[in-house]
DNA sequence: ACATATCTATACCATCCTGTATATTTTTTG
DNA sequence: CAAAAAATATACAGGATGGTATAGATATGT
């Protein structure tokens, strides 16, 4: 991939997260890359197109830095699980997180017809799909039940983090999650 | 306040959570409320204040019908907090649900300078602190943290619903809501 | 019936937005 | 160095948007 397109990306990336998708317009988006039109739309034939690329690659990043980490702390399902929210505090802290973008774009997009509130719903679910394996593999039996739990509760607070930062949301997303995960464990 | 005021707020409001805020124009309210741009410019100064209107106006909706349904179901604060998620469920449910209208708004505007931005903010903080309330008078010892963890099981789960419906993420975000009660009550 | 306030109808302006046309310059590659 | 590919500069079309101007219609209350 050309290193324009990738800047592109980056940077759209980071208007998206910081004005909103709809807010930031492609002159924007090419102004602060340093690029032009032109430029960007011979990488990218559409805007949506555009959004639809960041939102994939912010996705696929996040799905990929989370996995490396979990089986580089350990091998063991259950130990993986219980590592699970200190792994998404310190992804929130990192100095370039830009949110869950499926979150914010589904917002903005909320038609089910939409291309990009549907890419979103599909992350949403194949992040709530990755969880439920992480606790099947712990020998959590009902592992549908507690992944949904444990998604509304990242998404609640990767929401409320954004909403009023500081608030502690992961905090104490990360309690609440222990008692759930316990909980789960020993039925 | 005028009928036809109503009607446009309540128009809005409807637009605003089906097809997102930025993406629906004036003239699409007013078609759709069965009026005219001049008398929706005569109620609200801009389409911000229209915003802000609606947002408040549901806030308050909501607020009021929760507390009411509370306190007529029991006066025992444990009671109330028990049955606080069955009636959110029932919330989700009514026919003229119209979201949680200030996760999504906070997500179109996420500048925190922003106005709406701001109140959504506002509105997230006040329903934690009502959450503290309902369960400092049942005695939970740390109420603060209660709240923000249901209160992100809630705005999750709202988020979840309204991505993929017919998840079950209200009755499994009950049960966590159950599990995390009973905890906090016994310690 | 008269005066006042509210609502309608319609046209319009200025601005912003996505996307394209055209021509020129830079970079890469053989 | 020559040819091809990629990037720039700039201008502009076409449409949607928020908001206003003007003038007429309808309703309300006295």
């Amino acid at each position: 991939m050309s290193l324009l397109k990738q800047k592109i990306l980056h940077v759209a990336s980071d208007l998206f997260h910081t004005r909103g998708i709809n807010s930031t317009g492609v002159d924007t988006i090419v102004a602060v890359a340093g690029t032009t039109k032109m430029t960007l739309y011979k990488h990218f034939t559409s805007k949506e197109i555009l959004i639809l690329e960041v939102l994939r690659k912010g996705h696929q990043d996040f799905q990929l830095w989370l996995s490396e980490k979990l089986s580089n702390h350990s091998k063991k399902p259950t130990e993986k699980l219980r590592k699970l929210f200190d792994f998404m505090e310190e992804w929130v802290n990192s100095p370039d997180y830009q949110g869950m973008a499926f979150l914010k774009a589904s917002a903005e997009f909320p038609e089910e017809s939409n291309a990009i509130h549907r890419l979103s719903a599909e992350q949403s679910e194949a992040f709530r799909a990755y969880l439920s394996l992480l606790a099947k593999d712990a020998g959590v039996a009902d592992h549908e039940g507690l992944s949904l739990q444990l998604s509304l509760l990242i998404e609640g607070a990767m929401q409320a983090e954004h909403m009023r930062r500081g608030s502690g949301s992961i905090k104490y997303a990360k309690k609440a999650a222990k008692i759930l995960i316990d909980d789960a464990l020993k039925s």
